[in-house]
DNA sequence: TCCGCTCATCGACACACGTCAATATGGATG
DNA sequence: CATCCATATTGACGTGTGTCGATGAGCGGA
């Protein structure tokens, strides 16, 4: 499994048909946030103070055990969608906003013409 | 497995931690675009002619079977994502511009601070 | 150096998911 | 009514995923 990848960059998917390449690389995001868990996570790290989380703040918001809290973290990161950073004996946690952003412009516009 | 679910509305994820609930239906439309072919489908359906396509036009876009795009779209449909119009004997489905709406709010705002 | 705390990794298990071939359904046309 | 076409449903199979307990790795304090 790649790191990160390049960013996935620009055109909205109604715009015209995804390249399957591209579609595989988002897909993995989705897949990433198409759980109640992650979800949680993520919404809990990026609205906490100084926008960062330790692991334990985050074991503590939820009744599943340590391990699992730590798996769904690197399934996040893994995509992209967090980043982690070693503070002392503690693992702070940070959203990438960029990354929420082309998923949100990807989604974007086919609704309301935004220019014309 | 309720068909449609009344819209989630609002909070972006950075604002406050989501409700478990909330997070929960939220996730199953993330994991309806946790697929490539998924992706790829809507992006075909949104960026076609009229906004609408028809099931032949999707079998024909990929090298999978019938069944499976037909299941495709029903994960897709069920979220609502799609909706799906039968004329004669062809079912046209088109995307559900509020919902990617929807979906595009949650994801937004973390990065550059929309208004202050 | 040894211990305790925080977090990550491993191995196992039950369950969900994507795919297909076969079959059913429903409309149009003769 | 019989038949053909487009689409949906069913059942089965292999693979992926969320969860756990047990264990390992990193860091700080006594």
């Amino acid at each position: 499994m790649e790191p990160l990848e390049p960013l996935e960059c620009c055109a909205p998917l109604a715009r015209e048909p995804i390249d399957p390449g591209r579609a595989a690389g988002v897909a993995r995001v989705f897949k990433a946030l198409g759980d109640p868990v992650r979800l949680r996570i993520l919404s809990i790290v990026a609205s906490h103070v100084n926008g960062e989380a330790c692991v334990c703040d985050l074991t503590a918001a939820f009744e599943l055990s340590q391990p699992t809290i730590s798996h769904h973290l690197k399934v996040l990161k893994d995509v992209g969608l967090l980043t982690s950073e070693r503070r002392a004996s503690w693992v702070y946690y940070r959203v990438v906003p960029e990354r929420l952003a082309e998923l949100s412009g990807l989604l974007a516009a086919p609704t309301a013409l935004t220019e014309r």
